[in-house]
DNA sequence: TAGTGGTCTAGACCACTTC
DNA sequence: AAGTGGTCTAGACCACTAT
């Protein structure tokens, strides 16, 4: 039994000891790294991997309380967490609206709509990609067109603008990365991606619909609900 | 680009047609296999892999009316969904503790808990394992304990028992099978798995501990909540 | 410079499926 | 019998890392 971040014995050690050609001794490589078990680093070795500290999402991150006392329900739970907290604009401006965002909206497909397109870092290592989307009108003039949205985020920001959210529905799927996410949030393999739909709620209806495709590793997600009748 | 269920070429062909070597031409084969996106199958060729039925597990499948209408939580989505159904036992009886089930309890690991271990089929393809665990005198005498729990399922023999359930509580993670899990419920190659961990609550605390491996593939979630304060 | 993982070629054999 | 994917051997070359 191997302990986190210790070295395997190299390819070549492992032929040698099981008297096996290069590629079967790969192979059996492979499927830690599948597995998600193991890193390997080009020219250095492959190493039992750490699991890095999770970040556990519970409903209360959306809660009014959070939002006064300044921070953005993500920046919530990593500071919760102990973990530094960062994020990188991708995108920020007027965009066609995807089918299922539009769908939301009530609008349609390609219509006009305000996107946020984010990246978020913690610890210094990327972790989500995350895109909100709103009507043009109900964000125009407000600090969330901006880069940086002020304290307690664009939720805090549309609440002073007289949008009261009232409800929240999320929807999660796992499945692998594509290459292309692979690459964005630097994702080793064996690690499956989280993607979670959002829609916040006004009584008048969907206020933002939001996309986030993060790293499985390092979440989890928490609900606490009533027995429902 | 190929429509679902639709054949590659052979390794053969690609290693003829792209002038590359076998495992060259396997390699790129078992990248689309490793994001999921192909099936081989074994003497006959690779696939496109057909998407399978999706069941969505809201929280409304722990609504009691649901229980009274005679069908367990699981048994409930699948059938909205308009699927074919049905729990293989797996283990039936008294069984030690697990470390993270006893602390649930408040009882020391190792003790005395009541398992009932079960795997699920969706259309003939086994899809789930579910583990539930009980305190011992809680489920005693009662068809918990039996492999046909009657209708509505555990729950509802408990409530019927006098254990009101009042509050869920739910908690998700996404990674990779182990080997183990990929064989029991037939996990093709680039489908990650779903660990739920679940807890219901009486007023008295919690009644059942919970927890499920299921494929990512054919399993999404949803939540609805008001907005925290 | 020596050792590491990553990629590639060339060819053998096996088990399974399809006809 | 022919074609398929799966496994394995043997050996070459490359880029990168450590010392």
């Amino acid at each position: 039994m191997l302990a986190e971040g210790e070295q395997l014995p190299s390819t070549a050690q492992l032929m040698e000891r099981y008297g096996v050609a290069y590629q079967t001794a790969r192979q059996a490589i492979a499927a830690l790294k599948a597995e998600g078990l193991v890193d390997s680093r080009t020219g250095s070795g492959v190493f039992v991997r750490r699991r890095p500290p999770l970040i556990r999402l519970g409903s209360g991150r959306y809660s009014r309380r959070i939002r006064e006392g300044g921070q953005a329900p993500l920046q919530a739970e990593a500071e919760t967490a102990g973990l530094d907290w960062r994020q990188e604009i991708l995108e920020l401006g007027i965009t066609p609206a995807p089918a299922w965002v539009a769908e939301w909206f009530g609008i349609e497909a390609g219509a006009d709509t305000f996107v946020r397109r984010r990246r978020t870092w913690v610890e210094d290592e990327p972790t989500q990609l995350a895109d909100s989307y709103y009507l043009p009108e109900v964000v125009r003039g407000t600090l969330v067109t901006e880069e940086n949205t002020g304290p307690g985020g664009s939720y805090a920001r549309l609440e002073e603008a007289g949008h009261h959210i009232v409800h929240f529905r999320e929807e999660l799927e796992a499945r692998q990365p594509t290459p292309e996410e692979a690459g964005e949030i630097q994702l080793p393999s064996g690690v499956p991606v989280i993607e979670l739909h959002r829609i916040a709620f006004t009584a008048n209806g969907p206020l933002e619909v939001f996309r986030s495709v993060m790293a499985g590793n390092r979440h989890t997600f928490a609900y606490e609900f009533e027995a429902p009748e």
